[in-house]
DNA sequence: TTCGCCCGTCGAAGCGCTTCGACGTCACGC
DNA sequence: GCGTGACGTCGAAGCGCTTCGACGGGCGAA
C-alpha cells in the first residue's frame, strides 16, 4: 500500500504539505501542487479511507434505508436508489445501503460508530417510529415523505396531495362527474405511509370542490385485485366515468380489466394515473399521468444532505410541484 | 462520543483489555468480561469504525455492484440486492451500493483506499472488461454470474444451461414436438452477458437431443415487443405447441397475446418460463417454471465471501441446481 | 531601512482502535 | 520446593491521515 508519506518523500515535501495539496485545505504553491500531484499519479496513491475517517471524522459515506415490504413498487425504489448513488458520487461520497428491517438499531449503529456522515431515509411512515432517534443522532438526515410531526427534520417529496388534485382537476375540466381513486394495497394505508394519504386527501379535496361524486378504493398489487376492483367500481358507480391511479403494478390489468367489462379507455372511462412517465408510456394506451420523479428527489435529498454537512441550513419542507401529462388515456365525458 | 478507555475506566481495566473482552480474541476472565460488558452497555460504547478499519485493516463493508442499465428485470436485482444486505449484516457486516457506471474505476478506488474488504459483481459478462482488475485487486471477489474465463475467480449463479434444458425436457414429456424460446432483450445477447446465453445453448441442446424442432427469439421488454413476437411466432412456426420465455416483463403480455390469436393456455399452447417463482404464481394461468433463486444467490454469494475473508480456500463455480415447478401452464400436446 | 504581515511549508500531536510482547500469578508435575 | 506453562491482563506501539501552531522569508508600508 502506497501511502502518503510515499508520496511526501518523492515529491521532496512533508506528508502535511501533501495532505494540503491534495484537498486544498491551505494554500500551496502552484508549483508545489504539481509536484505533489504528480507523485500521487505515478505511485497511484489513494489515501486509505479509515485513516482519513479517523483524522477528519467525515467517512463521506452516506447511509440510504430502503423499504424492502409488501406494496412498494420496486422499480421506483431502484431509480430512486440509482440516482442517489449517482448523486452522492458527485459528491465524492458513497453511498452504505439499509434496509428498513435494520430499524432503529441499524440507524444508531451507523452512526454511532461513524460509518457515515449522515442518512437519507425511505418511505416514511405518518407517526414513524424513528423520528425521536433521528432528532436524537448527531447526523444530518434528510427523509423522502413527510411524516405529521417534521419539526426539526428535513423532508421532500413530491406533493402528493396537489397530484391528487390536478388528476381530479383535468377529469373534471374534461367535464366528468363522477370519478373514483384506484389506490395503494391496504396495508398501505394501514402502516400510515404519508404519500398515500396525500393522494387521497388531495383527491377528495378536489373532487368537493369541484363538486364530482367521488369514491376511493385501495386494491392489491395483482391482475386479479384489479379485475376485482374494476368489477367493484362499475357496480358501486354505475355513471362513473373518470378513474385516477395511484398503484403502478395494477395500472395496466386495471385498464385490460375495463376494456374486458365493455369499457374503452378513453371513450368510455377516461384514466389518468400517478406513476413514472416510463410506466405511463409504455401502456397500450398511454396514460394522462402526474409523473413520479424519484430521481430528481433522489438528487435533491442528496444536495440538501451535502448542504446540511456542510453546515448550512435548508428548508425543511421541499415539495416538488406535480406535473401532469396528457395522454391518449382521458378525453372528455362521454355525451 | 464514548470511546473505549472510558469503558475501560469504568470496567477497572486497561483499554486493550475491553477490545479483547469484546472481541474474543484472547481469554478474558468470566468476571472480567461481564464487567466489561456490562461497562459498554451502560455506556452505550460503539468503536469507531474508522479507528477500527485504520487499526485492524478490516472495515467490515463489503461492495456490492448492481447494474442499472437497460435489459435486466429490476425487481430480481432488488430482491437480490435484500438477500445480500441481510446476510451480510449476519456476519456483521455493511454493504456498500455501486453502480455498474461506476466502473473499474469505482472497483478500484473502493478496493485500494480499503473502504471495502469484498465485493460482489453482479451482471458479468462473458468476456467482462473488469475481469483483469479483479484478479489483479488484493480483495476477494465473488461474481454473480459466469464470464468466459473465469479461472482463479470464485462465481456463482444459477445453473441458467439446465433451467433451459429443465423447461424442453418437460414439454418433450409432454409430447410436444415444435418449441420456441422467447428471450431476452436483443442488447443483452451482444452484451454477451453469460446467463442469457446459456440458457439458448441448453435450450437448444435439449431440443436437438429430443429431437424437437426449435427456435430462438430475442424480444424487448414491452408488451407491444410480446405481441408482435407471439404473431411472429405463430406464422413461422405454425405447429408451434410449446414456448419457453425467458424475460420477465412479456411473460404475461406475450400469454395475453397468444390468447388474444385465440390460442388457449395450455390447451393449445403450454407455456414454461424461467422467473421468479412469484412471478409465475401471481398470473392469471400459474405458470409452470423453474424458479429464479435470487435470494439464495446473494446468500449463497455473501457466504463465499465470507469463507474467503476468512483465508478458507472455496470452490471456484457454484451452480445451483434448477427446480421446476409444474403448474397450469403445461399439458399434454393437443391430438 | 525596519516592522509587520501574509504566504507557503513543516513538525508534531493526535484521531480511537487493535495487537504484540511482556509480565505476574497460579496450578501442576516432578 | 522449584521449574514450567497456561492464563489473564497491561502497556505501548502503531495503523495512515488531518490539522494546529509555528516558522522563515518575502514584500509592502511607514
Amino acid at each position: 500500500m502506497v501511502k502518503i508519506t510515499d508520496v511526501a518523500r518523492r515529491a521532496g515535501v512533508s506528508p502535511s504539505t501533501v495532505s494540503y495539496a491534495l484537498s486544498g485545505k491551505r494554500p500551496i504553491s502552484e508549483e508545489t501542487r504539481r509536484r505533489v500531484e504528480t507523485a500521487a499519479r505515478e505511485l497511484g496513491y489513494r489515501p486509505h479511507a479509515g485513516a482519513r475517517a479517523l483524522a477528519s471524522s467525515r467517512s463521506n459515506v452516506i447511509a440510504l434505508v430502503v423499504p424492502l415490504r409488501a406494496g412498494i413498487h420496486v422499480p421506483v425504489v431502484m431509480q430512486f436508489v440509482g440516482s442517489v448513488v449517482t448523486a452522492a458520487r458527485r459528491h465524492d461520497h458513497d453511498v452504505l445501503l439499509l434496509t428498513q428491517e435494520e430499524g432503529e438499531e441499524g440507524l444508531r449503529r451507523v452512526a454511532d460508530t461513524a460509518l457515515v456522515d449522515a442518512l437519507i431515509l425511505m418511505d416514511v411512515q405518518l407517526h414513524d417510529p424513528r423520528l425521536p432517534l433521528l432528532r436524537s443522532l448527531d447526523r444530518p438526515t434528510v427523509m423522502i415523505g413527510f411524516p405529521k410531526e417534521a419539526d426539526g427534520l428535513t423532508c421532500i417529496d413530491l406533493d402528493f396531495r396537489t397530484a391528487g388534485e390536478r388528476c381530479v382537476d383535468h377529469l373534471a375540466q374534461l367535464g366528468h362527474r363522477v370519478v373514483a381513486l384506484v389506490g395503494s394495497p391496504p396495508e398501505v394505508y394501514v402502516r400510515g405511509t404519508a404519500f398515500a394519504q396525500r393522494v387521497v386527501q388531495g383527491f377528495t379535496a378536489a373532487a368537493d370542490r369541484g363538486g364530482l361524486v367521488c369514491a376511493v378504493h385501495p386494491c392489491e398489487a395483482t391482475p386479479a385485485a384489479a379485475r376485482r376492483v374494476a368489477e367493484r367500481l362499475l357496480r358501486d358507480q354505475p355513471a362513473l366515468t373518470g378513474v385516477v391511479v395511484h398503484n403502478e403494478p395494477v395500472l395496466e390489468p386495471l385498464i385490460d380489466a375495463f376494456t374486458r367489462l365493455g369499457l374503452r379507455v378513453p371513450g368510455d372511462l377516461s384514466v389518468t394515473a400517478i406513476c413514472p412517465d416510463e410506466l405511463a408510456e409504455s401502456l397500450r394506451v398511454p396514460v394522462t399521468s402526474v409523473a413520479l420523479p424519484s430521481a430528481e428527489v433522489g438528487e435533491r435529498a442528496v444536495e440538501l444532505l451535502m448542504e446540511k454537512l456542510g453546515g448550512a441550513a435548508v428548508p425543511e419542507a421541499t415539495l416538488l410541484p406535480p406535473r401532469l401529462t396528457r395522454r391518449a388515456s382521458t378525453a372528455p365525458r362521454p355525451a
